[in-house]
DNA sequence: CTTAGGG
DNA sequence: CCCTAAG
């Protein structure tokens, strides 16, 4: 029964997010149209696995009886890592770092609930571990696993936990008593917190929102924990979001049947990729830019787990559509990346395969017995960028949930739109984390400045100590963003509307009005990768203090056994920030004489011949790509095709919309590539339909 | 690198 | 404009 009850939240949970996005285009399309969503390779994963637990739930059950199967853990170690949902559904995954661990973030309460009760329940518990100096994870409590590397991924959301069904199965017996713990006290409060969160994706001012929460805005990093055996995969999507994959070296398998598309397979990463749909692969090849980068070092294995994984595992797709990128992005919903999810592949949780296979199988993975000795074993290495570190031995593990963004000061124009404010607001953060960001600690409300402090003289060794150990995001530079005057925001008024939003009181922030916004933090923000993450994440002076248990409104998290290595990790920065932050090019308004350049050249060359417009009348005009030309030629039929009361921005002149009319009407019917020759003519034919000729 | 399209 | 996928 209880499995049952998990199996099917799980689903539920999963199966979600898995809808398959379909292709853009139309040609591709033509495969699958059905959905919009966009699927990442990992929500088929995970639909998959799903329907692998579903199919092998009868087994399973048998073993989940007893509780314990659900949990079922692989001695290899098994991670996992839930990912919160919300957001992170929604949430693209990143590529970068993907994984992050985001899963602590969503609220220290949580977790200290979960410390708690674990520690209660459990002898091994977590608890017990940090004061012994081993590392553990504890993120998720739900679902402890043991085996060597137990992971135990908090959901962020609630959703997650009572989605997923891995977290609830982890539980062992007595997990019974500690999800409750877990569920009443701090899942709850994270949800609530959660809730919000998403609600607030934008940053989009809303006092609402911010006079709630603040600080928040918060992107909850997942963690992830990548265990050897493990494999992260990311995933993201609104729905649900949460779901875990189990993997095991040989087990994968866990597709497989669908069709050769979306089968999971396991093997090489391509393969899978593929499987999936060719967007993960995009994901995926930007994921290997990624690793290229610097940031990859610190985290190694990631890099195995992820893409290496061949094993047997799949390896974590993450899509990022536009996770780079995102900072221009924040226009639309998203600001930043949003969450991604990784999963660690040996999930117990899901158990799909564990349950008959190999997690369920090893008698130990009970559960807690082999913790200890499994956390050293765990070793992963830094989930992504997450903060989260496994630690071996004296190691300590911080992850960190989410950065959130204290204050920015922006000016915009009533008037402005609300496209514009996100604009500003973006640049605003970029700037900041252009101008490099700098990490601080905080241990029990005081700063720790001294670098060349170990962890171990600081404290943060100690299960105390991480439960008030903070970290800020400092800008290297100036703060307060000049307003910037919206570019394009074509009504601009003198009227400024500032908007004040509280900041929470917990952090310390600026002074200066404004506009809290959070940000997601890609996975990035791990303290780790902060460098990366920096960009992201968002950066405002702000600094986010996380008391251990303090609620929400920490954004990071501190594990405890911590690897020193990580902690340096965490004060660098400067540097380190990533170059890639790429850009939106600035926009540049098409003028009318441009706009009648182009229609000219269209007349005469028909559509489907860019670069010939572009050498043609635009061959000087360097910002002008024949992409350009194209997207505009595109947007100028639209604009021609409704009438000039739905018309924005700068006016173009009738005529040209005329021509533009006749010329894409007349070169829709004959192929321009056939005329190369006489191009004019059927210009000149719509032009005099048009009278423009 | 170009095209064509979706976002 | 961006980002992809295909050629």
């Amino acid at each position: 029964m209880v499995l049952k009850k998990r199996i099917e939240y799980g689903f539920g949970g999963y199966r979600l997010p898995v809808i398959p996005r379909g292709p853009r285009s139309v040609r591709r399309r033509g495969a699958q149209k059905v959905e919009d969503s966009q699927i990442c390779a990992f929500e088929l994963l995970a639909a998959v696995a799903g329907k692998l637990l579903q199919e092998s739930e009868s087994s399973a059950s048998s073993n989940a009886a007893e509780g314990k199967v659900s949990s079922g853990i692989s001695s290899e170690g098994i991670k996992q890592e839930q990912l919160e949902e919300g957001e992170a559904l929604r949430s693209e995954c990143i590529d970068q770092g993907s994984f992050v661990e985001s899963a602590i973030a969503s609220g220290l309460t949580a977790q200290k609930c979960n410390l708690k009760s674990t520690s209660r329940e459990f002898p091994h518990s977590i608890y017990d571990k940090i004061l012994e100096g081993t590392s553990i994870n504890f993120r998720s409590d739900f679902s402890k696993k043991v085996g060597h590397d137990l992971k135990l991924g908090v959901p962020d959301n609630k959703k997650a936990v009572e989605k997923s069904p891995c977290k609830v199965e982890a539980v062992s017996p007595n997990y019974g008593e500690s999800c409750d713990d877990y569920i009443d006290g701090g899942i709850e409060r994270q949800l609530d917190a959660e809730g919000n969160h998403n609600r607030n994706v934008d940053l989009t001012v809303d006092n609402t929102y911010s006079s709630k929460y603040p600080m928040e805005i918060c992107v909850d990093i997942h963690q992830l924990i990548n265990s050897d055996t493990s494999v992260q995969l990311p995933s993201y999507r609104d729905s649900v979001a949460n779901a875990s994959f189990p993997r095991h070296r040989n087990n994968v398998k866990v597709g497989s049947r669908d069709d050769g598309k979306n089968s999971i397979g396991c093997n090489r990463p391509g393969s899978k990729i593929r499987a999936f749909r060719p967007q993960p692969r995009i994901g995926h090849q930007r994921m290997r830019k990624l690793l290229t980068s610097k940031y990859w070092k610190l985290a190694p294995k990631l890099k195995d787990c992820d893409f290496s994984n061949n094993d047997g595992c799949m390896k974590p797709i993450s899509r990022c559509r536009k996770a780079l990128y995102t900072s221009e992005r924040i226009q639309h919903e998203v600001p930043f990346k949003k969450r991604k999810l990784c999963y660690h592949s040996s999930t117990p949780a899901h158990d799909l395969e564990g349950s008959s296979e190999s997690i369920s199988n090893s008698p130990e993975k009970g559960v807690y017995g082999d913790k200890i000795g499994s956390a050293r074993v765990v070793s992963s290495s830094v989930v992504g960028h997450q903060a989260s570190f496994q630690s071996r031995d004296s190691h300590v593990k911080f992850s960190i949930k989410s950065f959130k963004v204290p204050e920015l000061y922006v000016e915009v124009p009533v008037t402005a739109t609300v496209g514009s404010l996100k604009r500003t607001v973006m640049e605003a953060v970029t700037a900041i984390l252009e101008s490099g960001l700098h990490v601080g600690v905080i241990v029990q409300g005081k700063k720790v400045k001294d670098d060349n402090k170990t962890l171990q003289q600081t404290g943060i060794c100690h299960t105390d100590v991480l439960d008030t150990l903070g970290f800020t995001l400092e800008p290297g530079s100036a703060i307060a963003l000049p307003s910037p005057s919206l570019k394009d925001p074509p009504i601009l008024l003198p009227c400024e509307t500032r908007q004040q939003l509280s900041s929470s009181a917990a952090s310390p922030i600026l002074d200066s009005g404004v506009f809290n916004a959070s940000f997601e933090a890609s996975p990035v923000t791990n303290m780790n990768h902060s460098v990366e993450s920096k960009h992201e994440l968002v950066s405002s002076p702000t600094e986010v203090l996380t008391d251990g248990t303090a609620v929400d409104s920490r954004a990071l998290v501190a594990l405890p056994a911590v690897h020193v290595e990580a902690l340096a990790v965490v004060p660098v920065n400067q540097k380190t920030r990533r170059p890639e932050l790429v850009q939106r090019r600035t926009r540049r308004p098409f003028s009318v004489s441009e706009v009648e350049a182009l229609v000219e050249a269209v007349e005469k060359l028909g559509t489907g011949r860019w670069r010939d417009v572009k050498l043609r009348s635009f061959e000087d005009a360097d910002h002008r790509t024949y992409v350009d030309l194209k997207d505009k030629w595109k947007t100028l039929v639209h604009t021609a095709s409704i009438s000039p009361q739905q018309r924005r921005g700068a006016p173009v002149p009738q005529d040209l919309l005329d021509r533009v009319l006749s010329a894409h009407t007349y070169w829709s019917h004959h192929q321009s590539k056939l005329h190369g020759k006489h191009q004019s003519e059927p210009l000149t034919i719509s032009e005099a339909q048009v009278g423009t000729a």
